[in-house]
DNA sequence: CTTGCAATTGCAAGAAGTCGCAATAAGGAA
DNA sequence: TTCCTTATTGCGACTTCTTGCAATTGCAAG
């Protein structure tokens, strides 16, 4: 639980607190290594921390996506998902098939360089979701 | 309304049905020009159409994104936005003080056809939201 | 080890958004 | 105009997500 520990640290030192239902749920997200929805989270967590709600498990993503611990999308299934945040990427989904790419974040590395500079702005956004047509389903539409 | 009608003309070719409901809502984006939750639209098109149901209103805007002549988005105050789709534009959105700016497409383009070009797909999406921090409140935080 | 404060939780109510189904009605064909 | 097909609506139940508040509890200080 290395990383685990040394994100408890790092908050800890921020003044929050690491609690049971915090741990369960930064345990939960880095076992699963993929999207995983609030009610996801609270079926495997709830498991370790039985009086564990819903809306801690909506704060605590919420929270834990605040301090850029964890990276919140919304991928077109209707529900928000929550991932580890570690490798920088974004997502490319076919509107008809559903099939996914990931995007590394060194591609819009320029772009973001080139809107900071024409905004003056600082950019945090690290988890974009584009949408398209994939190479197979291309074909039929057009 | 030569743009509602016009819009109108092209969708009954698809083989959709112009409704009451669908043209008040159509009346109602066209006339605000910005973004609108769907309860701000519901809001006023039910002046017009007594009846009209919020589920109405949910289904009717994402048949408009789905046709392209609405964009939809997620502007990070927990409520789906759409407005007319005219320009072609995204938005860049302080987290800190809520200010916005409207990035034109035309920056984007390059990443764009870069993306098409490496992934095979053919992007359709076209109103992103960047999430930073403006010039003002880049100055306290860091 | 105790104590105390404020961060966090559970609870419950409510807002936001989705969906299946039966009834309605748009609009093309006759 | 009338008829028919089927797209669309209203309804109601349900899921997803948010929020105020009082009770709990992490954890730092003594
Ligand atoms: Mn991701
Ligand atoms: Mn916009
Ligand atoms: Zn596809
Ligand atoms: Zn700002």
């Amino acid at each position: 639980m290395n990383s685990i520990d040394s994100l408890s640290t790092m908050l800890r030192k921020q003044g929050f607190r690491m609690t049971p239902q915090r741990l369960a749920i930064l345990k939960v997200l880095s076992d699963a290594g993929r999207h995983l929805s609030p009610s996801d989270v609270y079926a495997s967590a709830s498991k370790n921390i039985p009086g564990l709600t819903e809306a801690t498990v909506y704060r605590t993503l919420e929270f834990l996506a605040r301090q850029d611990v964890v990276l919140a999308a919304h991928i077109g299934n209707g529900k928000m998902v929550y991932e580890m945040a570690e490798c920088d990427h974004h997502h490319l989904i076919c509107r008809a098939c559903g099939n996914t790419l990931q995007i590394d974040h060194a591609l819009l590395q320029k772009l973001y360089q080139q809107l900071e500079g024409a905004s003056g702005y600082r950019l945090t956004t690290s988890h974009l979701t584009f949408f398209g047509l994939c190479p197979d389903c291309k074909e039929g539409g057009k």
